[in-house]
RNA sequence: GGAGGGAUUGCAGAGUGGCCAAAUGCAACAGACUGUAAAUCUGUCGGGCUUCGCCCUUCGAUGGUUCGAAUCCAUCUCCCUCCA
């Protein structure tokens, strides 16, 4: 009985299963939720990550909010780092081939992920594990015997695979490891649920077929939609540039919402929220009825800006956000500067300062207008620096900097 | 082992002797507009300068042909495909 895992009443245990299962993309087998709500001892949830790219973003919140929920049911995330798995490489990544990672970029790498990861998971209900600690120990032997659970046939079935082979494009062989060894994962750690983006369907269903090969009872399978990017079109991914880091700045969160395209302020509150059903269906009527939808990312940017930093910083940021792009304002805190000694150029204070990465770049700024002095626009690229102190010097539309 | 295809400015992808710092798209940056860092429109997008003109460095690497090369030749490096 769920009483015994964890002191919950049967209706917070529907509140919690009902909040649980919104969104998911696939919950396999189904009646893996009545297990969730009736275990009688902690279940074990796996959730994999890949140390080479140790930034969370918000497209990973879907997941670990979800896994948040379990873990208030008593139950135990396995937080899996593929030191392992990452260090084998991807040669067909037509990017570079991977690094491998030292173990002490592993260990960093690890580190940074806690905490990250505790933003939304509960620590006392955590365990992080190394994959490498048991497949740097797999013989060939158990490789070989590991591979003859498995067909090519059926691997060619995942999308990307069956995509890139139609296309005569090169797959290698090591590729068709990474399922397995994935899936290889589970039967070592006996995990009774594996989690996962969409994305990471094929691969986690791996762990449910190896396991039963292995004579071992078999993980249910549970998946969460992918978040789109700030761009709206591609999924959310820090080499695609279009994400919002856990760890970043309150104000840039905010700002990074508010560039969202309006067709994603539900999606997004559906997935990075606690917005209720009730809410969404609320937000939607007052989009379709006009209400400008500024005020709904706003929403947005304080919930997500509460939750992962505080209530304060967000109603900090979203005044900050429309003093300078509202009210075009100043902000209030900015960089000070101190006034070059000797006379310099504009395009040489902007270089030496960051705010251009090349003269060529400064005076493009200052020729498109983008350069302003307490206000007054900068017109001559040539020109010497003549800035007072208290002046402020604005690059762009969200660049300040105060001189002293 | 054999045959063929390729390497271009952040990415994708044109360009096959001068008009090429190199089309186009995406991304990025800026401007206008907007109660958004949305959308849309416009511009910019190797670097430097005594800045509307000039100079320097770039088209995998090195050497060569030529008045002149991203474009032709040679060698090398790397990648891919097919056949075995």
């Amino acid at each position: 009985m769920p009483t015994a895992l964890i002191n919950l009443s049967i209706i917070d245990i529907k509140l919690m299963l009902a909040q649980f299962a919104q969104g998911l993309q696939d919950v396999i087998p189904e009646s893996a939720l009545d297990r969730i709500a009736t275990a009688s001892k902690p279940l074990k949830i796996k959730f994999g990550a890949d140390p080479s790219a140790p930034d969370l973003h918000i497209g990973h919140m879907v997941v670990l909010k979800k896994l948040r929920i379990l873990q208030d049911m008593g139950h135990l995330v396995q937080f899996l780092v593929g030191d392992f798995t990452a260090m084998i490489g991807d040669p067909t990544g037509k990017s570079e081939t991977r690094k491998p990672l030292t173990s002490e970029q592993v260990k960093a790498n690890a580190e940074s992920y806690k905490t990250q990861v505790f933003k939304l998971l509960d620590p006392a209900k955590t365990q992080v594990v190394f994959n490498s600690e048991w497949l740097d120990k797999l013989t060939s032997r158990e490789m070989i015997k590991l591979s003859a659970q498995y067909t090519v046939a059926r691997m060619l079935e995942r999308d990307d695979f069956q995509k890139r082979f139609s296309q005569e494009r090169p797959i290698s062989i090591h590729e068709f490891l990474y399922p397995l060894l994935q899936g290889y994962d589970s039967v070592v750690l006996e995990n009774d649920i594996e989690m996962g983006g969409t994305d990471q369907k094929f691969n986690v269903l791996m762990g449910r077929h190896l396991q039963k090969e292995y004579g071992k009872p078999v993980q249910a399978v549970i998946t969460a939609p992918l978040l789109e990017g700030v761009d709206g079109v591609q999924k959310m991914s820090k080499s695609l540039g279009n994400h919002i880091g856990l760890l970043e700045s309150g104000q840039d969160q905010f700002g990074k919402i508010m560039s969202i395209p309006d067709t994603m302020i539900l999606k997004y509150f559906s997935l990075i929220t606690d917005a209720s059903p009730e809410e969404l269906l609320q937000f939607k009527f007052e989009l379709d009825s006009g209400k400008n939808p500024k005020f709904l990312k706003e929403e947005l940017g304080v919930r997500l800006v509460s939750f992962l930093h505080s209530p304060q910083e967000a109603m900090n940021a979203k005044e900050a956000f429309n003093r300078v792009f509202s009210q075009k304002l100043n902000p209030e805190d900015m960089p000070v500067l101190s006034i070059p000694p000797t006379p310099t150029k504009w395009t040489d204070f902007m270089v030496l300062h960051g705010m251009a990465p090349s003269k060529k770049e400064a005076s493009r700024l200052i020729e498109h207008g983008a350069v302003s002095l307490d206000g007054e626009i900068l017109r001559d690229s040539l020109a010497f620096f003549l800035g007072k102190p208290e002046q402020v010097l604005k690059v762009g539309k969200r660049r300040f900097y105060r001189f002293k």
